[in-house]
DNA sequence: CTGTATCCTGAGGGATACTG
DNA sequence: CAGTATCCCTCAGGATACAG
């Protein structure tokens, strides 16, 4: 059962990001985080990484699905309706995944601070 | 008290890599799990590291450095006696980081299988 | 030993336009 | 809606040579 997805996931203040630890490539980890409250569709997706083009979802989606942690599923009406969802594999990551977001996110302050602080000495 | 180095840390077919999860830049979560056992000098970390240029290492020690996970430190001896080392902050990332390698080595043949079958269809 | 300087190439990834 | 096609530009990062 999906919950809601927050519109601005990808904000380069929030500590969600990991950054300045990057999962796989740019958006890679966002992504799995994004699948994690269950089954997305492609639009639905760009949303909370706004900014994304469509051109670098889908690049990022299909890395995610060739590594086996996404899978792509087409439904059966007549208009495109296609949802991506975590595979097992995928969902097993997400623990591990949101423990390292997790230690991104407690320790933000500091990481920041000592990336000001580099920046002017 | 530092540990020896493994020989040959970085192995594309390594769970340790993280590959397909990459932290940071190509070394950086490499360079932090070195630096675990305790200080290092420059040129220590090349071998494990093995294929790393200067250039590489240099550049991925001082992005570290600007996000206050790893210090470096002089010595006073005549010819050059560089070490890194892990700041607290630095430290504090070890354990989700070495989780998150920890699920990368337990799911390895799962994300190779995926892999190479994706690589196939 | 510990870097810096320079060159070079490929991959990442955004903008835009177009398609079934 | 869910992409694909194309263009283009920046940055990561290896090779090599050189320096303090």
């Amino acid at each position: 059962m999906p919950t809601p997805l927050p519109p601005d996931l990808f904000d380069e203040l929030c500590p969600s990001t990991l950054n300045p630890v990057r999962v796989g490539d740019k958006w890679g980890a966002m992504i799995v985080r994004c699948l994690e409250g269950g089954p997305r569709r492609f639009s639905e997706l760009r949303v909370p990484l706004h900014g994304i083009t469509a051109k670098s979802l889908t690049t990022s989606l299909r890395r995610l699905q060739r590594d086996g942690l996404v899978s792509r599923n087409v439904g059966a009406g007549r208009s495109p309706q296609v949802t991506y969802e975590l595979t097992p594999l995928g969902r097993s990551m997400i623990e591990p995944l949101n423990d390292l977001c997790a230690w991104a996110a407690e320790h933000w302050d500091e990481l920041l601070d000592a990336r000001e602080a580099a920046d002017l000495g």
